[in-house]
DNA sequence: TTCTGTGAATTTTTTCACAGCT
DNA sequence: AGCTGTGAAAAAATTCACAGAA
């Protein structure tokens, strides 16, 4: 995933924000950081430990302490993170200061959920603008938006200054609506629909597959019921055994 | 930097089925390419090679061949993949054999959308039960399937042999429907709530996270934007620029 | 003394490159 | 000839373990 073919690591710059090229997986986490960050400060929190914070969100405390490192952290030796500078330093590096717009393309099952989701309001990602093709659907309002006809992508994106696109589009339909965002000049896209998306290579596309998400949990379902009758040992009494993998993970963790 | 010292990579047994632990991020991926095949079995194409399904999930070659190898694959060389029997030992590893019953909790905004969400069950993983708090939807009706109420939790689960759980809660609720599966019996969960789930070590936890994913995409924005600067040369005419990375990825890859 | 920040070791994942069937 | 299967190399991510600031 990723990693530019190029693998000059680039040495220094003396600006103000970032440090040096983030690793992947490490940007997944700290916006699971900020979140936390952001719900401890609501209860009146002014400093965590790593240990504390880790816990919280289900990581191993050196990963953490890692990862805020790659930002450049503002910890104090000793004591802990203060947390409203150290959200600060977060917001910043996942580019949280300058709020994003974004359009919603599909507005059926899933894609109306989607745009009724609070979450996304609430931690700074405004839905702007919202498509569908179905006639029934373009021309009404949800949340105070009114949702247009896909046709209109490249206008109306131009105008809202939309950033990210997310398609919850049926399979078939998605990939004629990606080249449309893109040609809109979205360059980060979020796709729900179960398909692989074809785009240039500055154009970013994260994938979130339901459907595979449940095929990796009956994988392990299934593995726990070998392993549970591998072990050919007593297994004294009560029901279902045998030790596990424990994802806290999530999302590409 | 850094090689493996210790080589170890365990082989053979003779027993039928997995070959040897699977690495997590191949599982994840060999989900992608059982979907892949259904879709080309239904086309009607009867092989495929490594390069042309590695192309249509967004894989590289090499490493598609490496994660069918973990479950013993079936090629031929010179030709291919014949898609039938790949598609079984593919559904047979990821444990598609038996059918799962899946429980969903939480049957607002999302839930809603989710259980009725087609691509569950047609890909083997009926929903079998629903579930919330709330008296205006406990006992409505979604999909042919009535909401019971989250108490019912134990007895339905029980009844229904469901083994994998999806909690569609808001936040603060999910910890306790998480505790309730768990204790009938539920080891693998799928959690779109925002919130870390504390789980037991058997029991396996994905995490779907909306508004981490949108996180993530806006970083890749404002790196974008930052490069864009960075690079002071010419950039002759039209809009946003500067090389990205392209992530095909999703759900942890 | 406590807890961060981080080199270095370890582990996991990806990629390369080629021997070996068909 | 062509494409799979896989050791071995490379890269990335994780974890260890400890020096050093408060």
């Amino acid at each position: 995933m990723t990693a530019p073919p190029d693998p000059a690591q680039g040495p220094a710059e003396g600006a103000t924000a970032t440090r040096r090229a983030i690793p992947e997986a490490s940007v997944a986490r700290l916006a699971v950081y900020l979140r936390m960050l952001r719900e401890l400060a609501e209860q009146g929190a002014e400093t965590v430990s790593s240990e504390e914070l880790a816990v919280a969100t289900g990581v191993n405390p050196a990963k953490l302490r890692k990862d805020l490192s790659y930002i450049g952290s503002y910890g104090t030796r000793g004591v802990g993170y203060e947390i409203a500078p150290l959200r600060h330093q977060l917001e910043e590096a996942l580019g949280q200061n300058h709020a994003q717009s974004v359009a919603l393309v599909g507005v059926g099952n899933l894609g109306h959920a989607l745009a009724g989701y609070g979450g996304f309001a609430g931690t700074g990602f405004p839905v702007t603008a919202l498509f569908d093709i179905d006639p029934d659907l373009v021309g009404i309002r949800i949340n105070g938006i009114v949702v247009e006809h896909v046709r209109e992508i490249p206008r109306v994106c131009a105008e809202r200054k939309v950033t990210i696109g997310i398609i919850a589009t049926p399979g078939p339909a998605a990939q004629g609506v990606c080249d449309q965002l893109v040609s809109a000049g979205v360059r980060s896209i979020l796709n729900f629909a179960p398909v692989v998306l074809q785009v240039p290579d500055e154009v970013e596309v994260r994938k979130v597959d339901l459907a595979v998400e449940l095929q990796i949990l009956a994988f392990h379902v299934a593995r726990r019921h070998l392993e549970a009758n591998a072990s050919t040992e007593a297994n004294t009494g009560a029901g279902v055994n045998g030790h596990t993998v424990n994802g806290t993970g999530g999302l590409l963790q």
